[in-house]
Order: C-alpha cells, then structure tokens, then sequence
DNA sequence: CAAGTTATTCTACATCACGTAGAAGTTCTA
DNA sequence: TAGAACTTCTACGTGATGTAGAATAACTTG
C-alpha cells in the first residue's frame, strides 16, 4: 500500500516490485499481496496489456479516517469516546479540528 | 473485555464464567483468555483470596480513544486524516466534538 | 487428616491472517 | 516456435486467537 500510495499513477506489480527492490521479493509474492488486498477492497485492478494496474480505492488519509470510524463505532458511548480521543492527541489535533469545523 | 467492562466491580474468573455462562466456556478457557488480556495490557489483576480479580486498565471509551490514537499515528498527514475523518462521520459526532472544544 | 472443590499454570490444537515463494499455465513477442 | 512476462493456485512458517485438557496448589469440610 506504501509503494500505491506514493505512486501518481496506478502501477503493475512488476512496478511494485521494483518500488520494493530494496526487498528483494519474488514476482509471485508481489502478486499474491496484491491479490490478497484486492480482494479485501484495497485495491482494484484494470487489465493494461498483458499486466494488470493497481489502483488503491481510497487515500492513505481516507482509508486511516475508515479505520478511525471503525474503532469508534465499537464504542457504545460515542460521545465519552470521542472526548476522550480530544483529551488524549496533541494540542495541535484539537486546533486543527477547530479549524476543520469551521 | 465487555464482561469485565459491564462490571462495576472487578471479577474473578469464576464471575466472568458466569457472565459468560451462554457460552458455556471451559473454566480454564476464561483463564487463558484473561491471561493473555493481562499480558497486553488490557487487565490487570490483584490476588483476593484464593483466585485473582481483574479488572480494566482503561474504560471502554479510554480504550476505543487509544486504538484511534494509533490509527491516526500511522497518518504522514494527520490533518488530512483528521479531516477526512471528520467528513465521514456522521453530523451528530461533529456537534459533539464542537461542544468538547469549546 | 483425607477427599473433594476451587483456582492457577502449562501445554496443546485448530483456525486465520500474513509474509513469502514455487509450480504451472497463458499470452505476448522476437 | 522458443522465451519472457504475467497470472493463478498451492504451500509453508509464524503469530494471534478461541478453545480446553492435564497437572498442581490451596482451601473446605466430613
């Protein structure tokens, strides 16, 4: 997803692969991972050629603020949750959602 | 996690059993489990007598706030994730975070 | 005090997610 | 047509989790 998500464009896996070269990962072990976060709604694909081209379906920051929802519709008080999610982030979180709710 | 959540009062296992009694879990099977809830952190327990009671290290809300923390600490961009986070949740959760801001 | 009850610890096993990759098949391309 | 590129299927090790048996320690009671 790091590899995605700091790509312009939608990439092949052999393009991930060299993205993670540092790695050394086998192609098919690219395309398993690929696969896996595909099926899981994290990525979709399009056929480009012979190769597919992955496409993360949500922002890096849209994708953590779903999992920020799901953390917090466990909470059956919403309201404590979030009051205690202001009380515990950094000053600068709470200027910045008084900024956003603006 | 919710047993001892729905209790006032920390419990033994045997009380946790109890609540639990739907399940119809093995006895040493509450044991492991709040073992390993302790060894996370999540429980803490304290002898009382011959068994152990354990309780909470954090409330529910105190909790669910952590895990978001978390979620939010894996953000390059925390101010896009917040606002993205602020966009998807419902109108209700803003009000609650404009009143706790004020 | 012996025997049963209660609580704990250690070990175990199935399942699942995940990181990893080989084997084999399909499809281009030279 | 032979090889390279790409894909799919299968597999294996590891760690988390749900589950519980075996063994052991400690307390209660006849």
């Amino acid at each position: 997803m790091d590899a995605l998500w700091a790509a312009p464009e939608p990439m092949t896996a052999r393009e991930v692969q060299d993205a993670l070269a540092e790695r050394d990962l086998a192609t098919t072990t690219v395309l398993t991972v690929l696969g896996r976060l595909e099926r899981k709604g994290l990525l979709a694909r399009a056929k480009d050629g012979r190769a597919h081209r992955y496409r993360p379906t949500a922002s890096r920051e849209d994708h953590i603020a779903e999992l920020m929802r799901d953390v917090l519709d466990a909470a059956p008080d919403r309201g404590a949750a979030l009051a205690s999610f202001l009380g515990s982030v950094p000053p600068d979180d709470r200027s910045t959602l008084r900024d956003l709710l603006d």
